[in-house]
DNA sequence: CATGAATGAGGATTCATTCAT
DNA sequence: CATGAATGAATCCTCATTCAT
């Protein structure tokens, strides 16, 4: 009817401009930031639609419901993450400078993309559709970057034979996740996360190493 | 989130008969097992007045509203739990023995009280409420008991000072929590959680102990 | 109506070729099957575009909208129908041997024609469009059709003068409707149709039979 | 929030007031009118509520939803229906002047009650769910009231023997429904619809009457 | 002529909360 | 104190229609 008229009008907006990006790319875009700014159960289709500048329908015609449209989302941060997390290791050599760097990172990638970090350790588990069903999916990659890392520490004889490698890694990841959690959450984010990965690492590398080596670790 | 897809709502509603309870006390306790049941956001006032056997209006003669009711819950579970700790504890002398005791009694509860945990790991999550704002209460007294522990720890010599006593407490937190959540979203919860207690505590305390001790461990 | 429920589509469109036929043929043609497969309302103007394999915004060049493509389809099965029964009672003489064909008929095509049928008797009601409007357009010379006979019948002196010719009319046509869509409507369609034929002819003619042919009704 | 203080403004609203019923009743009756007038696609749930004084969600207090709203509706009429022609036949006597009886009271029902009338012929034949699945259920009693008189004349010996009861009770049913159709939807309902009844009953009679009393048909 | 991506109005339903009894 | 019937705001999704290419 007269809903073409309207548009004339705009420019009132706080619609994201992305010129270059796929529709899909900038409902996913726009998804984040509203997201992070209204938390999980406030955001409505409607809201997502608004700062992509799209029509509610159009929503619809890239992601088959709401739900879906989140799923997408959390495989593309999951995905992101690997990425970056799978570089970042390839600098390094050795189980102890990988452990070390995963923590690091972890840490880092917070900071840097708090926005992104706040949906993951946030808002998405507020939805029991991605607790219950999605830690089954993009999240064991993860898990498993860190057994990886364990694993090969076993080999080379640093870590002990008898780590219970999955056991661990949830463990590790389950504190990364706290910690980021507590700062996400905190108002003034002052303390710099990352300076706490050192600490982190020594407890860790502490408890893991094999005790054949528990000599004075450092001579 | 899908909201349409509930349906069935699970047949006959059980009410709990408590006569020697507060009215106050029977909501509360109605309200655990509703939400271990259901979940939290298909539970209904509804449905807790239902399973405590009150008008739906009568919830709202003791809490202000659903918000609190939940906060209140949180409050209790979390009371309890510290009661347990306290309890536990007080039977070992020496941070590290209170520090194995601490893990073994977190995953022991879980297991024991896996309604409870539930509630706890995953239901109370799912509400932004707590996320943001509960972090802050009881859950504080939570992480006060292991700065303890360490603090003691640091006191008998057993823990190198430097530890950042705060983000090692919330770490290890962090990696029990994420445990148990993992146990709790199994389907079938065959591999005992208690057993990982041991292995660990050996890494917590093979990181957090003091170098100076590193002698062989078990002598 | 519970838009809720549907869901599964059906699973692969069947694309109906039919090069020489006209776009606006094709699409008609397409409408039907899609119709008669989906029903009415579950019917969407996407649909029938993808099954005519046409574009959405095609059907908007040969129709003005959604309810005259339906029009416009009834309009071509009305004129289809009623071309089959003008052709099959040419070659009937006197009004009797030509009411009898015209009951025949139309319950042969119900069967013959079941996908058309089901759209006339079952889908097209299901538009008040259809019921208010339509009704009043080509179905109109499908009674006159009827009623032409019946007035043959009087003239020939078969049928009493005093006939309410159109009441008449109008009875049949329901009558013959309801049996088709009782007969469409069962699941499995096994009872002949057309054996009912004989039988409702036999009354028909009874009933309108001129009174000089019969004895006294009540001796 | 300040929903009651509007309740205050009230007044100008178009509700039907019948405090003596039942708000179930209310409800419903409500159903009726809103149907008839609107039409049964144009209604919405905001209507019925609306007409009947209350507010939307209060019709979800007694009923599952719009779909079962509207059945308990249809069931409703068809029991005063089949409650008025179980009255009227009870006085009279015989095959002959009950089928008599059937068709006048039919027709006269149309007429008194044309806004229930609308809803049955016109309006709920438009919900596919009535139509595949209720025809089965209320509306099978009322062919069965039909058939039950065709037996009994059988009986009486003044129908034939070979009368398929069942196609006959059908075909009578779509006449006078095709009839009360055709009056329901014209504009100007001048044409007294009781008056077709005697003629009705005169073909219906003539061709379901006995051989016996006819001379050979075709002499 | 043809396309199909985009639009956005429209509606059923849930559930926390209130308040007259 | 207790009740529970009533409220109505809030939200996801569909689909007929348009129009820039």
């Amino acid at each position: 009817m007269s809903s073409r008229v309207k548009k004339a009008k705009g420019g009132k907006r706080k619609r994201l401009e992305h010129p270059s990006l796929t529709k899909q790319e900038r409902i996913l875009l726009a998804a984040i930031s509203v997201l992070a700014e209204r938390g999980f159960h406030r955001t409505t289709v409607h809201d997502i639609a608004q700062a992509a500048g799209v029509a509610d329908g159009t929503i619809y015609l890239y992601f088959k419901n709401k739900d879906q449209l989140l799923i997408e989302l959390f495989k593309d941060l999951i995905a992101r993450a690997l990425r970056a997390f799978r570089e970042e290791l390839r600098m390094h050599q050795g189980a102890e400078a990988k452990l070390r760097a995963f923590i690091k990172t972890h840490l880092r990638l917070v900071e840097e993309e708090a926005e992104i970090a706040q949906i993951i350790a946030v808002e998405l588990r507020q939805s029991s559709m991605f607790i219950r069903d999605y830690r089954n999916r993009g999240f064991m990659d993860y898990l498993r970057l860190i057994e990886g890392i364990l694993e090969e520490g076993i080999t080379e004889g640093l870590f002990r034979p008898s780590l219970p490698v999955a056991v661990i890694a949830r463990s590790l990841f389950g504190a990364l996740d706290e910690l980021a959690l507590a700062w996400l959450l905190a108002e003034r984010k002052k303390s710099p996360l990352r300076e706490m990965a050192e600490h982190l690492a020594d407890i860790w590398l502490g408890g893991v190493r094999n005790t054949l080596d528990r000599r004075p670790s450092s001579p």
